[in-house]
RNA sequence: GGAGGGUUCGCAUAGUGGUCUAGUGCGCAUCCCUGGAAAGGAUGUAUGUCUGAAAGGGCAUCGAGGGUUCAAAUCCCUCACCCUCCGCCA
């Protein structure tokens, strides 16, 4: 959510911002709406006013016809009041409405586009490897050497399901442990498993409703479930001051991450790549409201995770988002994609953004300024890692005889270096 | 699932329809007193929003949202959360 005084004082830039990002979001509707709103706050608060003044007679009136004569002026300007005020509650909520589509405005930046196809790329890291046999796809690597087991996945859990077993198991586990190990003890993040079943009001603070409600799987008591941890971590301190000391807060979270990819049926259907269900290591940072402070973050925690990626072997490019791939609140984005060998691309791996105070005010989350005012922090994430990683260091690791050389900062954890059919 | 109790200004607590613009204590800030400090005293102590060039002023906020009333922290309804007990289950 943006401040209502700044879309008032930038009308034309939203507008731009509106056809870049692709939304349809009626920004003269909305000014029409609050000058409604505002003449209504006016005239409701002086008729409050009112009555406020004469209650106080009314309570130490000691005549009773002079009692009488008040109370029956009151009883009419109620009436006129509560038209008011109902007129008052529709205009609010038809301002709200709207208030929560208006997107946050791209960082110059940002290129132009339509959506994905319109990323560009930043730059690329490590070599992509030249095999000298016909390589496999992760899904037949982990399948020969038992490591994951799809059709007892659709059989327990229907489409896109999937179990986890021996070394495919245990090399998730490693990989959450490394990257949770890393963060906390080079990185100084405060580690986090936190809830996945989360209530409405954390998800529309991050922006991801009202809108993308056909995105989420919906429980029979209201809640959701989030698709990452950024919304649970988030929601921490909603409705909260922290202390500015405390500033910049960076969470290392952990959590089931469910997706229903109701637009994406047809794609990725094999493997681990899309599935409805996996496990994220997300990095979320609250810092000062400064873009400069922002940017700092953004670039350290694409950073962070270039590492990971690095540690990982895993060759990879980092591409800057396009205007209509951005969220509603993204003010820039970069992917990080990994190269996957099966299918000779870069595919999408992490997924690195800032928002200004874009969530924060929709999550009321603030601390005091030096100067006494009140503001609201800047908010920032990115993965850490997510199995998807796996799939490229897998893929990138496989041998001739059908095993996988593991990369040493998973070896350490997974107590061998070559994963090999016994 | 059932029964009961609770949610008040940073913390603790008072407040069952109109002098509540929410009292008191603690804490915090500034000042007085002091050689300095403690004790004591004085003053102050939130957020949001509207209006205004500003100074200032209005309005709202006693878990949330509705309702009753001329008037609600106080009465009624719905919901959320916390506590105690019972049941069920891990």
């Amino acid at each position: 959510m943006l401040d209502i005084k700044f879309i008032r004082e930038n009308k034309d830039l939203i507008k731009e911002a509106t056809k870049k990002k692709l939304i349809k979001v009626d920004i003269d509707e909305l000014i029409g709406l609050d000058e409604k709103r505002k003449s209504l706050i006016v005239s409701v608060d002086k008729k409050r006013n009112e009555q406020n003044e004469v209650t106080k007679r009314i309570s130490v009136a000691k005549d009773q016809n002079e009692r009488n004569f008040l109370i029956a002026d009151m009883q009419k300007l109620k009436i006129e009041m509560q038209k008011e005020e109902d007129e008052m509650r529709e205009v609010i909520k038809a301002w709200q409405i709207i208030m929560l589509q208006v997107p946050n405005i791209p960082d110059m930046s940002v290129p132009d586009g339509k959506g994905e196809e319109d990323n560009k790329e930043v730059r690329k890291w490590g070599d992509i490897p030249e095999f000298d046999f016909d390589i496999k796809s992760h899904v037949e690597i982990m399948k020969n050497l038992d490591m994951v087991d799809f059709e007892r996945g659709a059989k327990v859990a229907g489409f896109r399901g999937y179990f986890m077993k021996n070394e495919g198991a245990l090399l998730n586990l490693a990989l959450w442990q490394y990257t949770i190990d890393k963060f906390v003890t080079k990185k100084g993040f405060t580690p986090m498993i936190v809830p996945s079943m989360v209530s409405r009001e954390p998800f529309v603070g991050t922006g991801y409703l009202p809108q993308g409600e056909e995105d989420l799987y919906k429980t029979q008591d209201g809640d959701f479930l989030s698709g990452t941890a950024e919304v649970a971590t988030m929601g921490y301190y909603m409705n909260e001051v922290v202390d500015k000391k405390s500033l910049p807060i960076k969470f290392i979270s952990f959590s089931p991450c469910f997706r229903r990819e109701a637009g994406s049926h047809g794609k990725d259907t094999k493997g681990l790549f899309r599935v409805h269900e996996f496990y994220k290591v997300e990095q979320v940072v609250l810092c000062e409201a400064s873009h400069e402070e922002s940017v700092k973050w953004h670039e350290e925690l694409l950073k962070n995770s270039e590492e990971i990626m690095q540690d990982l072997d895993v060759p990879y490019r980092v591409v800057i988002c396009s205007s209509g791939d951005l969220g509603l609140g993204q003010v820039k984005k970069y992917d990080i994609e990994a190269w996957m060998p099966s299918e000779k691309k870069y595919r999408e791996t992490h997924s690195c953004s800032y928002f200004h105070d874009f969530q924060t005010r929709r999550l009321n989350i603030r601390y005091k300024d030096d100067d006494g005012k009140m503001k609201y922090a800047h908010s920032l994430n990115n993965t850490a890692i997510t199995s998807r990683a796996l799939i490229s260091a897998i893929e990138n690791g496989q041998q001739k005889d059908g095993s996988i050389i593991i990369p040493d900062v998973l070896a350490k954890y997974l107590g061998k270096k070559l994963i090999k059919k016994l």
